[in-house]
DNA sequence: CAATATACCTGGATGC
DNA sequence: TGCATCCAGGTATATT
């Protein structure tokens, strides 16, 4: 489910109710999420500490304690973390329960649990960010992501630029959602081999990129099956989608059906007269 | 190194 | 109504 913005979202949406709250008590439930969740560590470094702030990176939030260390959160496919008023029922699906000194609670909800829980220990905590994130890809908003950034990380490459455009070791945060919908606006087929572009397709992917992304998070995020905020509220990007879903219905800029295909095994959608096949 | 397949899970939509 | 099948926002690993 979420991509960059619906994490960002999340992130934005937490921070004033997080800030300054001391976690008072921890329960989790019996089951483990991609990992087994860390309940010692969980006890031993989150328990009596305080949040000072919340960070993302990629996909991933870095809720950091005044103490230093930090609780490490990915939302997977159906993650939902929100913060509620104390007295609020157990519900199926309930992973993490953190208690807060404000008669609220954290709690993360994740049915499919392709989520992550992680702690990293305040001695530790610089060591495992730098490792973990050693291979993670540059942030969609980072000065440093040019058009020579990219050409220069692409020009050898036949990958499709949708793939290169999703893979988390080369930018970062951009799912099959977005990827669908930047490639659109920048007017390139998502088949089209990475080494085929030229800086100024490269220029239009990267404006592309930040504007899509940044419109999205303005719009609280894209709600398709169950995504909701930090408050329990959806998004409403989806309802800005110009290909994804929207097999069969006219393009927006010349009304030619859009057309859905399978590229690596993931639903790929675009308007075949306003992103022509390269060859 | 790159493309593909598989695995991890639940639940909603669809079709018979 | 019941049951089978397919599909879904992600990522790590194994296999060609």
């Amino acid at each position: 489910m979420p991509e960059l913005p619906e994490v960002e979202v999340v992130r934005r949406g937490l921070l004033p109710y997080l800030s300054g709250k001391t976690v008072t008590a921890v329960a989790t439930s019996k089951h483990r999420l991609r990992h087994p969740v860390p309940v010692d560590l969980l006890t031993r470094h989150i328990h009596g500490q305080t949040f000072l702030t919340v960070h993302r990176r990629a996909k991933y939030l870095l809720l950091r304690m005044t103490n230093g260390a930090v609780l490490v959160i990915h939302l997977g496919m159906t993650g939902k973390l929100s913060v509620l008023p104390l007295s609020t029922a157990f519900h199926k699906h309930d992973h993490l329960l953190l208690s807060l000194d404000s008669d609220s609670e954290l709690r993360l909800n994740d049915s499919r649990r392709f989520g992550t829980i992680m702690v990293w220990p305040a001695s530790e905590a610089l060591t495992l960010e730098r490792s973990f994130f050693a291979k993670t890809g540059i942030e969609p908003f980072d000065p440093g992501l040019t058009t020579d950034h990219l050409y220069t990380l692409s020009c050898k490459r036949v990958l499709p630029i949708k793939s290169l455009l999703m893979n988390g070791q080369l930018i970062a945060g951009i799912g099959n959602i977005y990827a669908n919908e930047i490639l659109f606006a920048a007017r390139i087929h998502p088949e089209t081999p990475a080494r085929f572009l030229h800086r100024n397709d490269w220029q239009r992917i990267i404006v592309a990129t930040r504007q899509i992304l940044q419109e999205a998070i303005e719009a609280g995020g894209s709600t398709i099956g169950d995504f909701l905020n930090a408050s329990g509220h959806p998004g409403y990007f989806q309802f800005h989608f110009k290909v994804y879903r929207q097999e069969g219905t006219a393009c927006p800029i010349c009304a030619h059906s859009i057309v859905k295909m399978t590229l690596a095994g993931r639903a790929t959608y675009f308007c075949p007269s306003c992103q022509p096949a390269r060859t």
